[in-house]
DNA sequence: CTGAAAGCGCTTACAG
DNA sequence: CTGAAAGCGCTTACAG
């Protein structure tokens, strides 16, 4: 590697539109062969002679050329850009495995557009949106999908992908578990415990939902009365842990597991049960969801619901891969499945 | 608003080439005007006329035409795109001020590229010329800028920014806060709350670094012996708890309080002590960095250093609205200070 | 292995 | 208020 060029800005350079960036064309004439060759040896230096990829190589370091990738992307009607559309980059469940997918797209030689849809339906809408006007060959999102995504990325080349979720009918495809199974597996598991009164601690939303559906049906199937409650709002965060607390010491029949949207929730529960005096497993369960690394790192550590992100990310890596060589996907959907890990909370 | 065009998605179809997305020209077909009608239409509706306007908007609906935002970039030579590297998606010290710039950037119609740069320079340097190739406008950084990243975006129209550092010579603009002086005053609070022994743990980062040594010149200034110290992987998170207080623990003159790079590490290191039966702060003082929201919610309440990131994404917002509004900067560094909050836990 | 030329889908002076 | 035309900076058959 040479030395790079000594740094020329110093206050008044940077901002100013004085001289443009240097071109393709630049670089080609700088190097006596046209821009085509230029092109090609950038794009695949194989197929230049040797001689002239060294000469096209100097102009490039004298020029400092760097290729428009929205001209080259233009050209060729593909991008090497992926969206991932999250809820928030706090507090996220997804946190872990987004960042291991987003190591791996760059790694790959893709950038990464992030959005953050908040809660709203309009956000996704409007970053979908943006993404196909950037015309990424693949969005990935965490949320469901609604019909207006659905028919643009219908009328578009891009590949949508949804992870955490298994609707009966992806847009695109859907990479994920059943969230209503888990419910369920964790009314099993609590049961097998030998615990009577859980306690639920649910978002508004389709997922956490769908997980409350399963558990209330395993639990009832099981024989026992319908769980007490406590809504949320998204996300499911460490802060929410007072108020749910507080909503339980103020309840008759207190209950003896607290089952929590995530594990930051739970680590929240641990604190204010502690604080308050109790001892968690013995005077109260707590279980989280997600597997987060401070679910294992947690005094005590905590039971949790674990979701393959390593997984994911391959999967998601497989798809946009056969999408960007023009080949279709395997299969719809994929399912990853769950396990729960038993720790200490519980 | 109408409904949407019917789904037509419904396996075939997507991913394979069919037919192509409509483009500008379909749409003008469609509407009986000149493409540059619709270009017109599209970018300042106000200077087309309104009969005409309505056939434009039908024609879009019809076609369900969304716009090239690669080839419309290229034309205008701008983009409305920001780039934001950040270390990590988990355990950032930033997430707050970056959640909150992301949504005021989408709102004001940026799109936004996120880049992770991990702790390699080598990956920051080629996520730097990953967005000068999509010819962002922006690129904000909370790392340190390499000399090969000055040269390259000194070469180029897009603004630097770096936040939460305050360089001699920043590349483009920072904003930021001087974390030497944070240092110091640190250790003039703990001075003053009466604390003999801090502890130190701190990351082979230059902030941390930079702080490190304000704290220690101004304890030692104070008439105190340096503090002992644990060094630790980035990022400064919670699971590192375990093996800081294990060192504590093993140390014959024990600390009284012990000088944390995070609140997520301040959590740890509270859950730590108390599960070895030490009451905190009474026992042992815990002190955070960053004011992240759990600081206010763990038990007890985390003493940490606030840095007003609701004031950095607006300064930062402001830069890029006179940046690609043509203007020049108003000043190179702006300082946005911090606040040392005393809570519960020292 | 290399070049000339058309084309990707927009925007934007320039006329009218 | 609208259209014809040049141009943004690349890529890619097509020839040679």
């Amino acid at each position: 590697m040479t030395k790079p060029p000594p740094a020329s800005s110093n206050g008044t350079e940077q901002g100013s539109s004085a001289n443009r960036p240097p071109t393709l064309t630049d670089v080609a004439r700088e190097a006596k062969v046209s821009s085509a060759t230029v092109s090609r040896f950038l794009n695949n230096p194989g197929v230049v002679a040797e001689e002239t990829g060294a000469r096209i190589r100097a102009a490039i370091e004298l020029t400092g050329y760097i290729p428009n990738a929205l001209a080259g992307d233009l050209a060729s009607s593909k991008s090497r850009m992926v969206a991932v559309l999250i809820p928030h980059l706090e507090h996220s469940l997804f946190n872990d495995m987004i960042e291991r997918m987003v190591g791996e797209m760059t790694a790959s030689g893709n950038n990464v557009m992030i959005g953050l849809t908040g809660t709203s339906r309009d956000r996704t809408d409007s970053l979908v949106r943006a993404a196909l006007a950037r015309r990424v060959d693949a969005i990935i999102s965490t949320g469901p999908a609604s019909e207006a995504v659905d028919s643009m990325v219908a009328r578009s080349r891009t590949l949508f992908i949804q992870v955490w979720e298994l609707p009966e009918e992806p847009v695109g495809i859907a990479i994920g578990f059943s969230h209503e199974d888990a419910g369920r597996d964790i009314a099993r598991f609590l049961a097998s415990r030998g615990y009577q009164r859980p306690h639920l601690v649910t978002a508004d939303s389709p997922r956490a939902q769908a997980r409350k559906q399963g558990f209330f049906t395993e639990w009832q199937a099981l024989g026992h009365a319908p769980p007490s409650e406590s809504i949320v709002d998204m996300p499911t965060r460490f802060g929410h842990a007072r108020r749910v607390f507080a909503d339980i010491r103020r309840m008759d029949e207190r209950p003896d597991v607290v089952v929590c949207g995530s594990d930051h929730l739970a680590q929240g529960l641990i604190v204010e049960a502690q604080a308050a005096g109790l001892r968690v497993p013995d005077d109260l369960g707590v279980l989280g969801f997600g597997n987060n690394a401070i679910s294992g790192e947690m005094r005590p550590t905590i039971t949790s619901v674990d979701v393959d992100g390593a997984r994911i990310a391959r999967e998601v890596m497989a798809a946009i891969a056969r999408h960007q060589e023009g080949k279709d996907f395997l299969s719809r959907k994929i399912d990853v499945g769950f396990r729960l890990i038993a720790r200490e909370s519980v």
